[in-house]
DNA sequence: CGTTTTTGACCTGCGC
DNA sequence: GCGCAGGTCAAAAACG
């Protein structure tokens, strides 16, 4: 998969609700999505950033665009892309892959994600249950009726400069999965949130073409706050881990916890977003009625100095004219 | 011993 | 319908 614009899509819709409860109640601890809290950053994405397999295009998982956007990172700087339009690139270079954000494509995009509601059990490697049972389980048990289109999960895709794979972000992580990606000497290693009943994953990969970059996609949102051990300083540290300059310079940039983040130094955007996301919904973008208060806040940020090595077109875009 | 990672198999959706 | 690619599961191994 990953060739086709109509991979980009808009929603409004936070979860599926096939996530609760239906038939996959017995199947796993780890399948049910509890309704995220609406009002983080990452509520914004809904109307649209984004999609991952967009990212995958950009940024080198597939042979269109790619160069031209890596050309655009150099040195320490790093990209955050939101879900579902992707705009992306240094100061000079901005590559826009939003021609289509305009149209359509509200359903698209069903497959990704395809079985995280209750697929499952159709394991049968193993030498317990003898291969026999397994059948029984393999076809049954799905949650999902057929022909229903699965609501993805927001995402949240940035791109960051790091010798280090998985970034440490405040929340605990369990890896459930690793694959190659195909175009792409890097696998893909696929991250669940430890904490029970939160549903949030991401998935962490490395850039081909430029193999210093880290691209970790979040998808969902958290329902819990920081787990305890690493609260205060994980917010802390992570935002100014990111953005400070000096750390930066580190060789492990190894902290970041965008929700947070932006939680925190975009309070107004996420406020806004909010509402224009869910009167909008999905199929439209959301960002251009608030391009006041977002450049606002980007002027904020600069004035904080926290942008010097970060690049965030997709975010603050400007408008054109 | 509990938790996390590894890893091969399985499932699903899509394109041909 | 088939094959491919992405995503997920869960047993086994590794780790602390």
């Amino acid at each position: 998969m990953s060739s086709e614009p109509r991979d980009l899509y808009y929603r409004s819709q936070f979860y599926d609700d096939d996530q609760h409860g239906t038939g996959s109640s017995a199947a796993s601890q780890d399948h049910h999505y509890d309704p995220p809290q609406m009002g983080s950053f990452i509520d914004c994405l809904n109307g649209g950033f984004m999609d991952y397999n967009s990212l995958e295009k950009a940024f080198g998982m597939s042979p269109a665009t790619s160069s031209e956007v890596f050309s655009s990172i150099e040195g320490n700087q790093k990209v955050i892309i939101g879900e579902g339009d992707l705009h992306l690139g240094s100061d000079q270079n901005m590559v826009t892959q939003n021609s289509s954000i305009s149209s359509s494509s509200t359903e698209a995009g069903a497959e990704e994600d395809s079985c995280k509601s209750t697929k499952k059990d159709g394991q049968l490697k193993g030498s317990d249950d003898g291969g026999d049972g397994e059948n029984s389980k393999k076809t049954g048990n799905k949650g999902k009726k057929k022909g229903e289109k699965r609501e993805k999960e927001p995402r949240f895709a940035f791109m960051t400069k790091s010798e280090v794979d998985h970034l440490e972000d405040g929340y605990r992580w369990r890896k459930y999965g690793q694959k190659a990606v195909k175009n792409s000497p890097y696998p893909r290693s696929y991250y669940r949130c430890t904490t029970q009943k939160c549903g949030v994953k991401k998935r962490v990969e490395r850039s081909f073409q430029d193999p210093s970059i880290v691209i970790t996609t979040y998808e969902g949102q958290h329902n819990h706050p920081l787990p305890t051990t690493l609260r205060g300083n994980a917010a802390a540290v992570a935002a100014a881990g990111m953005f400070q300059p000096s750390m930066l310079m580190s060789t492990q940039m190894s902290s970041f916890n965008p929700q947070e983040w932006f939680g925190t130094y975009l309070p107004s955007l996420s406020n806004n977003q909010q509402g224009s996301t869910t009167t909008t919904g999905a199929g439209s973008h959301v960002y251009p009625q608030n391009m006041n208060s977002i450049d606002q806040q980007y002027q904020q940020l600069h004035d904080y100095g926290l942008l010097q090595d970060m690049i965030v077109p997709s975010m603050f875009p400007k408008r054109e004219p």
